[in-house]
DNA sequence: CTCATTTCAGCAATACTGACATCC
DNA sequence: CGGATGTCAGTAATGCTGAAATGA
């Protein structure tokens, strides 16, 4: 019945909007490869930046950053902490709290993630060219920068 | 201890890669909300447009031509068949497959689905101008076209 | 009392694997 | 027999909600 074109993914001609939806997810499924070559996800490696790049902070302010539920950092440092990535303490200014501190392998995890995440971009990009890439990653910038204020 | 900065999502100084996986999340959810907003879920708005661009077709043909999994495929067409958006019968010539066919209703729930996913795509691409959306769809249709090639 | 923080239990959509029976 | 198809069971990561206990 249809043996040709049955491997052409959906691709609609009237609408662009789920060309972003297919790109958006194909995107993520070679984001999540490079995650799990590097034996960490999302979430882990969203953590271990925000502590590298912002310092010490509690649970709940990486939550904020990283737009991360609360509920779901409490799992993810765990993990963190079970890896040795990440030191869990009380704070003695606020006893509700806990300071997240990376450690020296959590900097080294997060070296080995941002090294197959970085991968995972040039697989991506691979049809674009040098200025075709920049002039993308200045668009996507814009669109996140815009967001991130409003929402 | 962190009372400025504290909404800012991690955006990374060193790895643009991880710009890429920001923006792929962000858009993600928009598209969900419209999805949520229309009553239908990407499985169901992918596998309705495959059937009205490409006409009837097995569940193994729309899962390969969409990306599900054949599992996934059995679920949601149950659904569109509960809500009466698609038919299921037996294929006389191939006992083994199911042909699957778009309703009336079933073209009138992808043009609600279809409003609400340019209704997202305009709010994600509110700051950028014309030539820039245009610009940005171009490319990444330029590296869909690239990968749906090769896998 | 109000609010923030941590934690836990649970749910839904996405994506995948393995197994099985049926049929080409 | 090998291979495709439909179906079901189960798992994992992501992203949420609700509730409870503790403390500012």
């Amino acid at each position: 019945m249809d043996t040709a074109g049955d491997r052409a993914p959906v691709r609609l001609r009237s609408t662009p909007s789920w060309l972003l939806t297919q790109t958006a997810t194909h995107a993520g499924r070679l984001v999540s490869e490079a995650f799990a070559e590097s034996g960490a996800r999302r979430y882990h490696y969203a953590l271990l930046a925000a502590l590298e790049e912002f310092g010490p902070a509690s649970q709940a302010a990486l939550g904020r950053r990283c737009g991360i539920d609360r509920s779901d950092v409490v799992a993810a440092i765990n993990e963190l902490v079970e890896r040795g990535q990440v030191v869990r303490s009380p704070d003695p200014a606020d006893r509700r709290r806990n300071v997240i501190t990376i450690t020296a392998e959590g900097g080294r995890q997060l070296a080995r993630t941002g090294k197959a995440l970085a991968g995972a971009q040039e697989a991506l990009l691979a049809p674009l060219s040098a200025g075709e890439r920049g002039e993308l990653v200045r668009l996507l910038g814009r669109v996140l920068d815009h967001h991130r204020g409003a929402g």
